[in-house]
DNA sequence: TGTACATCAGTGAACGCGCGTTCACTGATGTAC
DNA sequence: TGTACATCAGTGAACGCGCGTTCACTGATGTAC
């Protein structure tokens, strides 16, 4: 991979820091970019075709960040107790989440946001983790009892749950987050009983006739 | 409460068309809007204080439909099928949000949008609705083996879950559509087992040290 | 080792445009007496 | 029943401003011969 030259790496930085502190990428300006990193306008330009361009070049660099720490976590976690897992990559994930909160601010609100190669980019980091966490639940025989296509349906529900809770958590203050950490750490738990439960029912989705057993 | 102008009635209609098609509330403009409605671009002072204030009516107003719409379906599933309520609530929802796409995709790109005041206001909304959700299943005597804290938390974390999966909802084809319905049932369920299993840690968030005894 | 040329990052002036907001105005509807 | 006045929704022109994008340019770095 080329090293990225000093301007554009200005220039991603500036639209992450302004784009969270205004919680928006779509009300920035490529001018309030091109300020904030200290650079004439049309140096923009010379690294990106439009606005778009850049941030999806920014959610990729953290989704090649983050998935292989995720998966590192989990995999030594493993290691060490597997009853740890869930509570050990939900920690690394919020701590990511704390230390980076511009990438996270921009994911969450590209995800909805008017780019749509950028929702398409972001969506593709999401369910690539979901992805992984899928497959190294089986690998390393995590939860044995569950059939794949369950696994599958579960970590799609945890990735979209957790990604959405990390925008809580960098806004919360110390106490908020113990509380959101030990949420969420309890509801993977919970997921993945019920998931394994007595009454738990085959593969996920088989049919939307089925009568819920519980009530909400 | 008093009859709504006509001007501003079709400023709302205008703002929730155009936020909901461009996706983003931010982006969209003051001229934009009364263009859309058909009206003079000062006419939108006569009615809001600025666009905040327009998002945060439109907001008040979508709760103040779903949320005895989402009561009604609960009391009245628990009367026919108690076993039911968790699916026709859902079902109920996703039809909501499938005729009003406009008001949820506005939800869903306030919540994380440059808005402060919206943010809350959509919250709120989401929160009353988690509340009044617990509160149903207590009287209703739904889940008569959970404490109330940890009803409070699943709630939570079922609002907020179907809250994204609306979105997707709303964008999805039919297929799509019927497997999301199956699996958002599906994820009340497994978390509410969950919850409810032998093997379920008293009140939820008691404390962070607690070992996950499932892993991912 | 030198020279000529290509590539690349960045600059500065200029353009036309849509924006939010202001002002002073109209015309219809209610309301006090 | 009429009159005077207040309130309200909506209008149209005008303002100054920041915007995205263009053009022609500079200066540094690499590279072929």
């Amino acid at each position: 991979m080329d090293a990225i030259a000093d301007g554009k790496r200005r220039l991603i930085d500036a639209a992450l820091r302004l784009a969270a502190a205004k919680r928006s990428f779509a009300a920035l300006s490529l001018r309030e970019i091109a300020r904030e990193a200290g650079l004439n306008p049309n140096t923009f330009y010379r690294h990106f075709s439009d606005m778009e361009d850049l941030a999806i070049t920014a959610m990729a660099e953290v989704g090649a960040e983050l998935r292989p720490m995720l998966r590192a976590i989990r995999w030594a976690a493993a290691r060490d107790n597997p009853g740890e897992v869930a509570s050990r990559a939900c920690e690394a994930l919020f701590r990511y989440a704390q230390h980076h909160p511009d990438a996270f601010l921009v994911g969450a609100c590209g995800i909805t946001g008017p780019q749509p190669a950028l929702r398409v980019a972001i969506r593709a980091v999401l369910d690539d983790i979901a992805a992984e966490m899928a497959e190294d639940i089986e690998r390393l025989g995590l939860c044995p009892k569950l059939p794949r296509p369950v696994v599958d349906d579960v970590c799609a529900c945890i990735v979209s749950y957790l990604f959405h809770q990390c925008v809580d958590y960098i806004e919360a203050d110390a106490a908020g987050r113990r509380k959101l950490m030990a949420r969420s750490v309890q509801f993977c738990c919970w997921l993945l009983q019920g998931a394994a439960g007595p009454n738990a029912q085959g593969a996920a989705g088989a049919g939307r006739e089925r009568k819920a057993s519980v009530a909400a």
